[in-house]
Order: structure tokens, then C-alpha cells, then sequence
DNA sequence: TATATTTGTCACGCGTCACGTTACACTGCG
DNA sequence: CGCAGTGTAACGTGACGCGTGACAAATATA
């Protein structure tokens, strides 16, 4: 069973670049240089990711699952996790204006 | 179990607006303007959703979800097979460019 | 030690995109 | 006839993913 937890998180969840940067770099001994050459993009797309910077693209998703052979999504729900949790956020105080409806 | 389409479907998956005008809005008896309302956004917002002319956002996933009382997951999923589709036939020739990697 | 290569990071510009505002026809309904 | 509500097109804005070029520091090579 997934855990789908809708916002109600308290802490920023795992970003994708995290992963990379502690587990998979490490594990396939790769430089920021030698992994952005091996996904075919800018040495900078690598760097800002690893460093948090920027969110992880549904195209980087597939690069990178391509290279270490697990699924876009596996990569795309943790990006996912962490634009819910910015989202819900920001919209923290709005939301509660949004009346649930129930079906005619 | 989750199917983990990883970008080898051959249609088109369907777009949540596409969802949306066809089951939710017809069952719960809305306009877009109504639906506007309701979301707290612009008429356009949902205009341009409906007409599949934007992707679904994080933060427009937390408002469908709070309105119709289901997870912003459920509306970011079928967002996600769209993303993912469009880049992976954007990809589909130098993806095979990327050799993928055995752990160290 | 001196030179050359590689490393991580910054600054800049480009193209794309979600969003709000405004404005435009087209309907019904009094 | 007006008048309110419908769906949609055009415009500007801010945010963001990406590549290119440049830089200092670290590492390798002679």
C-alpha cells in the first residue's frame, strides 16, 4: 500500500537531489561531471539539483532512470512529495475557504 | 498494485482535464465558472485546464482534491503519465544514448 | 616547482508555462 | 430590447529548467 499522505506532513519531505547526491553518487562512484555526462545534459542542470536548487524535470526523470534502472516515477514521487509540500504550504491558509462538495 | 507504465504506452494517457469536463463536473453539476468559484481561481485557470492547454499544478491538485474530497496524488498521477509521455517521445532517440550502469 | 587538466559553482540569457486581468462574442430571460 | 451569465482569446508577469561561458580551487602531469 502507498502512503499517500496528503499534506498533513510536518517536515520537507526527501528531495531527489538528496538521494542522489548521499546514496546513488557514492554507490556508482560518480563526480557531478561524470554523471551529468553520462545523463547527456549541462554539468549546471546536475549541480542544481544536487544542491536543491531546482526540482527534478519529468526529463531528467527518465534519464535517470534510464541510467541506474528503476523507474521515472520512482524518481518523479519523491520530486512529487516535495511540491506538495511546498504547495500545501503556501495555500495553507486559502484551503480552509474550499468547501468539500458532495456528489448531486 | 500500481501499473508502472514507464513511458513504453503507446496512447496518449488521459489528461486530467479531460477528467475532469467529462465525469466530475458533469456529477456534481458545475460550470467553469462555477468550478472557478468554488477552486478559487480564475475562470481561465480551469478554462485552460479543461481545454488541455496546461498541465495540472501542484497547487491546483490540493484544491481539486480538498473540493471533491479525494488526494491531490489522484489528480498529480494522471498529470504525471501525461509528463511523462510527452518527454519520453521527446527523448525516444537519444535516451538510447545513455548506457545504464551496474553498481560498483 | 611549474604547467595543464579537472573539479564545483556562479552569472547571464533564452524559451516555456501557470496565472490573473481585461476584453470579446454568444447565449438565455425579464 | 437590455442584462446577466456563459466560454474563450489576447496580453503581461513572474517563476523555472536548461545550456553556455567564466572563474577559483583542487588535482594531475611533466
Amino acid at each position: 500500500m502507498a502512503i499517500e499522505n496528503t499534506g498533513t506532513m510536518k517536515r520537507k519531505p526527501t528531495h531527489p537531489g538528496e538521494m542522489l547526491r548521499e546514496d546513488f553518487m557514492p554507490d556508482f562512484n560518480l563526480t557531478v561531471s561524470s554523471l551529468a555526462q553520462a545523463l547527456g545534459v549541462s554539468r549546471q542542470s546536475v549541480n542544481e539539483l544536487l544542491r536543491e536548487r531546482r526540482a527534478l524535470s519529468p526529463e531528467m526523470a527518465i534519464r535517470l532512470a534510464r541510467l541506474f534502472n528503476n523507474s521515472p516515477e520512482f524518481w518523479l514521487n519523491a520530486q512529487r512529495a516535495v511540491d506538495l509540500w511546498v504547495a500545501s504550504q503556501a495555500l495553507e491558509k486559502e484551503i480552509r475557504s474550499i468547501k468539500p462538495l458532495h456528489a448531486a
